[in-house]
Parts: C-alpha cells; structure tokens; sequence
DNA sequence: AATAAAATATGATAAATATCATATGTGATT
DNA sequence: AATCACATATGATATTTATCATATTTTATT
C-alpha cells in the first residue's frame, strides 16, 4: 500500500456525489484530512476488530467484503466497485470492523478520517442526511441481493454473477473475472466445485466462452433467462 | 388501526434513545408531530410502494417486515421487537418503501413526521449522528442474521428462531408463537412441511413441547447445540 | 527449469431439502 | 352442529446440492 501526496485528493473529494453541497471551506477541510492510497491485487485494507477511525471511498478497482467464519471459510457479503463508499455500515455502528476488506484488483482509494467527517456533520445538517441516504442505499442493496440471491438455485445465483460482472462492472460482454471459481463460491454461498461444474455446463451449452480468467458471454438471452427463472 | 391523542406520545418521544441529547424544545417540536396508532394482530401497517413519511418506532407488539415476490410467496426479513425503529432502512434511502409490514401481535406504533425529523436533523448535526448510528446497526444486524442464517442447515435455523422467541422477545421458555410454520418457513427460507417436520422431530427428542400455539423449550442446551452445529 | 501449491475439472456417491400426496386437526362462519 | 378454509402432520419420492476422490492445468516459488 503507498500513500499519495495530498493535492490529488482535492480533486477526488470535490468531485464525489457525497460531498456535494459542501462549501469550499468544508471541502477544503476534509482534504486536509484525507489521503489517496494504492493497493494491490490481494493486499488486506481492513482487517476484522481494526479500529474504526477513517471512511473511504473505492476510486479505481475492485474490493471484496466479506466475514471469516470459524473453519476457515471466507464469506463474501459484497462487492465494491469504484465510487462505493467503503465500510459504510461499520463505521458509525461500531468502534471495530465488523467485516475484512481485500482487493480482488489493484485499487485506489481515497481515505478520510472520521473525525473530520463529524466535525462537518455537527455543523452540516444536510450533510447528514446525505451520509444518511448513502448508507442507508448501501444496506438496501446488500439486503435486496441477499433476498434475491436465496430466491434462486445454483444456476440462478452464477447467472447473477456473470451478468453483474459484465453489465455493473465491466460493462462489457467479454471480461476477465476478477475472483477464483472460490470465491464465486463464497460469494454466492455453494460449494466450490458446483460453481466450476455450472461454469463446464454454460461453455458446453454454448452459453459462455472460457479462456482461463477470460469469460465471454456468448448467449446473454440465455443467461438472463436462466438468471430469472433459476 | 387507531389514533390516539397527542399528549400520550410525549412521554414515548421523551424516553426513547434514539431522541437523547434533544433539547426540550426539540422534543416538544417532535411531539408536536407525532402520533401513536394501535394496530391489531394480522393488519397492514405499511405496503410496499407506499410514500415514505414518517419514522415509526413500535412500542408495544411484534411486526414482520417482509418482501413478497412474483409468485406471491412472502420472505420475511426480521421481526421488529419493542423499541425498534420501524422501515428505517427505506426512510433515508427512498421515497417509498420498499417492504412490507404486518402486526404479528396486536401493537403499538408511534409515528412522527419525517419532515419534523428531517428539520431537528438539519440544526442539529449530533441527533444526525444518532441516527446514522440506528440505521447502521439496524442494517448490520439484519445483515449479520442472514450471514449466520445462511451458513446453518435447517435444524439450525429452526432452533436459532425458537431461541430467539425465548430469548429476545419473551424471555421465557414458554411462549405462544406468534407466527405459523408457513411464516417460519419465510422467514428461514426453507418449505413449510419441512419445518413442520422439524418440530415434530425437536418434540419427539424431547427437546421442546408443542400444544397448539405453545412451545416450551425442555432442553435448551441441546437447542443451543443444535442452533451452533445445524 | 524444476517443483510445489493452487485452481480447475469431472465422476461417483451421499446427504439435505423440495415436492407431491394425503390425512388429521383447529378455528371461523354460517 | 355442519361446513369450509387453513394449519399441522407424515410418508414416499424426486431433485438439488454437498462431499469425497482423483486428474489435469495453471500459477507461484525456488
């Protein structure tokens, strides 16, 4: 992880849809608070039980949230793409992480401390209520695609995947997948070899083509139908 | 549903946490703008797509938040308990709801005005913090149950449930069960005859007793086992 | 380049859960 | 009291998913 100089956050934090209706002076504020941090694909960001003092924002790349549980298993609750608000739920319901945070692609994220964030907020009421929305959409979208997720079968869930990769991420019908077959698993709650097995079964159907992380989507009809029906 | 004078809510708006630190006037304002509704086992208190406009605490009852889909099959995603804030998630994120909510048991809401709210929230910056604390944790523990749920097979999610009635709500080992196999069924995700099954199979172990409506739970370790390992 | 460690792949089998069928019990309504 | 709708109950069977075993391929490490 390298941290950045701090005259390229001035841009970030003027720019970010969070902060808008800040004055000058506040914005100002908040970037002498904040810092622009690299990281690369595989390194740790937030460990479970680290202490809560910053919020920070995915600029470039790709992070996985997700839990350990007892034996090992990792537990992916969510995927942040560039422009999410990192952490959200964890940082004004607990002094520690709740959740670990790694980049599944080299990343850019700008950082600010918390203190700063509250200094503005106890002054700015609409600043509140902004932070309010971005939180509150943020569990709502994590809640909704758990109840969607458990509504469908295996073939369903990878469906979902492939289609979210391509059309939330990558916009692109062609993409390299950013996670293991393990990872697909933990994040749609199977085991490792089914995914790999509806993987074999969408390139023999004719549905995807597979070139080592290379995915391309061959029959997105197909896919969707199978997404909404599975 | 029945409307109830003014002058009740004030002592509601007075000992609620999510309101301390208010002043008097602040309060006095809220009061001023709310109202306390009883509602009676089985009705509709919010319907999915309705105008978001008020906050609601429940005072006294049990409600099931629940989204329905396609093939009219309810899911219900959690069991408000006295003293929760009731649809805070969709307050904030949305101008209508996005669930679904229904007394269990005959109950007591009281409701006040999002825009009074809204105004105490803009001149003052530590109530927006308080509340950015609630919806936080109101969405991290919905979100927790899931990933906990989800990990468990379906005795496990059946003795979780039958704990949590216990345990949270009527901190009693007896307790009527205010909702049906079916709603069980919702709510962990599983068919309803399995459910059933499971129950016959908890009493036939001697791990609780069923009359109707009443469980008693008679061996609450093996419970707590099952609850660990399922 | 050689080796080890993961990831991918696939088959056989076991376990968990859903579905379908059917019976009984319970509460509400007339 | 009779009837109906719904909840509870249980068995048989089908389907889905997990587990175990075992190759093969890819990636990382020395």
């Amino acid at each position: 992880m390298d941290i950045v100089i701090k005259e390229s956050c001035r841009s970030c934090i003027y720019s970010a849809s969070l902060f808008e209706g800040l004055s000058h002076d506040e914005l100002d504020y908040l970037v002498k608070y904040s810092s622009q941090k690299y990281y690369r694909k595989g390194e740790f960001i937030i460990k479970e039980g680290d202490e809560v003092n910053t919020i920070s924002f995915l600029k470039r790349g790709l992070l996985k949230l997700y839990t350990k549980n007892p034996e090992h298993k990792d537990q992916i609750i969510s995927i942040a793409r560039p422009n999410d608000c990192v952490g959200l739920l964890s940082v004004f319901s607990s002094d520690h992480f709740n959740y670990n945070l790694t980049a599944i692609e080299d990343s850019v994220l700008y950082t600010i401390e918390l203190s700063a964030i509250k200094h503005i907020l106890f002054k700015n009421g609409a600043f509140g209520l902004h932070l309010l929305q971005n939180i509150s959409r943020a569990a709502d979208v994590i809640i909704r695609k758990n109840i969607e997720m458990s509504k469908k079968n295996i073939c369903g869930r990878i469906a979902f995947c492939l289609l979210a990769f391509s059309e939330n991420v990558y916009h692109n019908t062609s993409f390299d997948l950013p996670v293991s077959r393990k990872e697909i698993a933990e994040l749609i709650g199977m085991t490792t070899e089914n995914v790999i097995r509806v993987f074999s079964e969408f390139r023999h159907d004719g549905i995807i083509a597979i070139q080592n992380k290379t995915i391309t989507i061959l029959n997105i009809e197909r896919l969707k139908l199978i997404e909404k029906n599975g």
